[in-house]
DNA sequence: GACGATGTTGGCAC
DNA sequence: GGTGCCAACATCGT
């Protein structure tokens, strides 16, 4: 489910319910989904007070009192839900006091961990999407080599864009998926950069992208996925030029794009 | 029922 | 170290 504007989504809906509070106990069911023992990740967790909710990339990460991190990837279909009914699909359960935070998956892409330091796997990611500077991002796709579908989806190039945001960038810039990313000019490298900005943040505003299943923390759906011009839009006419939206893959990832508007 | 697709990433080979 | 391919899993649509 989650690119960067959803799991921005899950933290502001989050954030305010759990902050200050104090978590009296962790279960994980599923050890698929824990990094680690779950025995040492209760005893660690227990006790400890959650200091700030916060988003890296696509992780929430929490911090504790008085040390350590609680970090959530939601991978493709995970969920943190306030409050809710433990279902079939729950693999975690914390307890705080004044409320229950659930996880559930069904597809167990997502990862739960338990760090005293954030690990270098994602402290190295790149910067994120929504706070690097132009300067820096031009700088670093200059030494891409690959199609630009690619670089938008590597994390460690930047963090938070995954396959619809980086599709509806693209398009909004007019540049081809399967462009290089190293030979863009320069000028179609700030209308690529500026495009990042504008459709993430305009999916923030819209509560994230539910295409199936993603919801917030309070069960709430995203309604940006109205507003896609090219994500799963395949056969469709595109709204600048009314050719049909072609799909492939590139990267493994369906991609989807208006061969008139994207230029290579 | 089989098959292919689905928002992600990490391990492996080159 | 960059790059690309595949696997992990459940569910849904054709």
């Amino acid at each position: 489910m989650p690119e960067l504007p959803e799991v921005e989504t899950v933290v502001r809906s989050l954030a305010p319910q759990v902050t200050g509070r104090r978590i009296l106990n962790a279960e994980f069911s599923q050890k698929r989904v824990l990094r680690g023992d779950a025995g040492d990740a209760a005893r660690m967790l227990g006790g400890r007070i959650i200091q700030s909710v916060g988003r890296h990339g696509k992780f929430i990460v929490f911090t504790l009192r008085p040390k350590g991190f609680l970090i959530v990837h939601l991978g493709m279909t995970g969920k943190l839900l306030w409050n809710g009914e433990p279902a079939k699909h729950t693999h975690a359960i914390f307890t705080l006091n004044g409320g229950t935070l659930l996880y559930n998956d069904a597809r167990q892409f997502g990862r739960i961990e338990w760090a005293e330091e954030m690990p270098e796997r994602v402290r190295k990611l790149g910067p994120d999407a929504l706070s690097v500077a132009f300067e820096d991002f031009a700088d670093l796709l200059k030494k891409r080599k690959s199609r630009i579908k690619s670089v938008l989806l590597n994390q460690t190039f930047v963090r938070g864009l995954g396959n619809i945001y980086a599709d509806e960038a693209l398009f909004r810039a007019g540049i081809h998926p399967l462009a290089i990313g190293s030979k863009l000019s320069k000028e179609r490298v700030r209308k690529l950069y500026h495009a990042i900005r504008e459709v993430l943040n305009e999916a923030i505003d819209r509560r994230g992208s539910s295409i199936s299943d993603y919801v917030d923390s309070d069960g709430n759906r995203g309604s940006f996925q109205a507003l896609h011009r090219v994500y799963r839009r395949t056969g469709e006419q595109c709204g600048v030029c009314g050719t049909a939206i072609r799909r492939t893959l590139v990267a493994q990832r369906g991609t989807h794009f208006c061969p008139k508007c994207q230029k290579r």
